[in-house]
DNA sequence: TTTT
DNA sequence: TTTT
């Protein structure tokens, strides 16, 4: 009965941080800078800068551990979230952050090991698989009725 | 390197068809209008409204057919896709429809059999298995260095 | 050079409420509920609430001030924005808002005055502007190489 | 109360072409290519690609023409709509394009003349007018009880 | 027709 | 703390 999804399209200000709960699953954090640009009363160009918390969990978190680093800017899909926390004075504080079920690797031309690519956190899924799912298969020409099924589903003709 | 995504929220022109490939993958279409209102230069009232095909596979497909109906009122997240087909007299045709990944219901107060509810696609996980998601587990207090793990992961404590 | 894009659609938890700056600008403020509905490792279906501060100036601002209230289902579109501020000990604190660009309400069979609307904070435009625009006029049959135009720009015929 | 929204990031196939309607409108046109990697079940890599219409109007469709060209990266934002045409035959033709409201520059990192940039389409302004929008001014630090206000709305204190 |  |  609700939707709550955030879209950001960013920069790594440092390298992610990978950690691991007691029970092995992995999570990582980092922080994404969004910019905007616009145009002060005296007409200089100014910036604002925004940083987003973000945090992925499991199968999405090892991708990020592993191939993202500062300044990659990547395409980050995910969920608002705030939690709260007691600081060292025993008050509550509260944290709001992006948590993360898409990423995706933009930019980077020759100057990345591995380039682009696509990481998606199924949330459904019991943790560990990730694997970018099979598909293909050989395919005859579509008619009328056809709907291409999509590539991960390799085993299906469809019927109509 | 690449991002494809729709977000609708509309209604639907007739119940959802649901239908089988060869080998058993369930299919569902249906078609959802979304509706503009502007002034015409008159100051009267118009509406413009658009109509997408969307298409959902699998658990996803099953659930269409089971709780949408015409006139229902969702939210649909997916991605575009066109595809080619001929017609009767051999001449390339193409269609755009809407794949759908994420399905969710809206409105509905009362007047619907089960209410409102949300299901996904998981796009890497094999077919069939869809459920909720487990989670919960008891919680301590969260401390200053806490993530809340989502609900879907029930069996880690968090180490920071 | 980046996106910042929050999309939400979720309840009030509160009517809004709407202040003004000493120049005169309209804002709007007020609470969101999203919540996610998930089965515990019991199997029993559990629900976590997300709140979210939504924040709207100008035009958008006034819509909110008048046909928002507490329970209304709305869709909202904006950017993600956190400010500092001290709280009474001189310590920084920090809040994280949605600055809302688009407003749509949803739901609301019969039971609102006027029903469901849209309205859209535009970013570039002088404060105060914000018509539902104008549009509309007769339109002859499209063909091959027509592009139908929005309605909001009534005088254009197209040429191709 | 709906919604139709398009958020994609792609690839321009070929330059923009930009047109006029006789009341002097102008209209931008390009195809972008989304494209999806997979691996089939022999597990090579596979790669499916995808053809968006891109239309864009007025300002928008300036700052296309002006900047974009065949291979840039691009996030767009818009809606779909699906027109009606007769083909040579007089026959009912259908078409799906994405009316662009935002376009945002990526990548292009020194290899562009300009680099990256911003620009969106305000559905209500009238035509002409999408300055990046005048902001700023002198701000003094935000207290407790502060909203910070966009840039582009110098001229207000905010009160509370 | 793009891109990695 | 990023990026252009």
């Amino acid at each position: 009965m609700s939707i709550n999804k955030v879209i950001l399209v960013g920069n790594l200000g440092k390298d992610p941080e990978l950690r691991y709960t007691p029970s092995g699953a992995p999570v990582a954090t980092f922080s994404l800078a969004t910019s905007e640009r616009y145009k002060d009363r005296n007409g200089e160009q100014q910036e604002k800068t925004e940083w987003h918390n973000i945090v992925a969990w499991r199968q999405l978190a090892e991708i990020c551990g592993k191939y993202l680093h500062k300044g990659k800017q990547v395409y980050i899909e995910g969920k608002i979230q705030t939690r709260k926390y007691q600081d060292r004075d025993g008050n509550d504080r509260y944290i709001t952050e992006i948590v993360a079920d898409q990423m995706q690797m933009l930019g980077g031309r020759g100057d990345e090991g591995g380039g682009a690519g696509y990481a998606r956190q199924s949330s459904a899924a019991p943790r560990g698989d990730q694997r970018p799912a099979a598909g293909g298969g050989q395919k005859r020409e579509p008619s009328r009725d056809d709907f291409e099924e999509p590539p991960f589903n390799p085993d299906d003709d469809i019927p109509f």
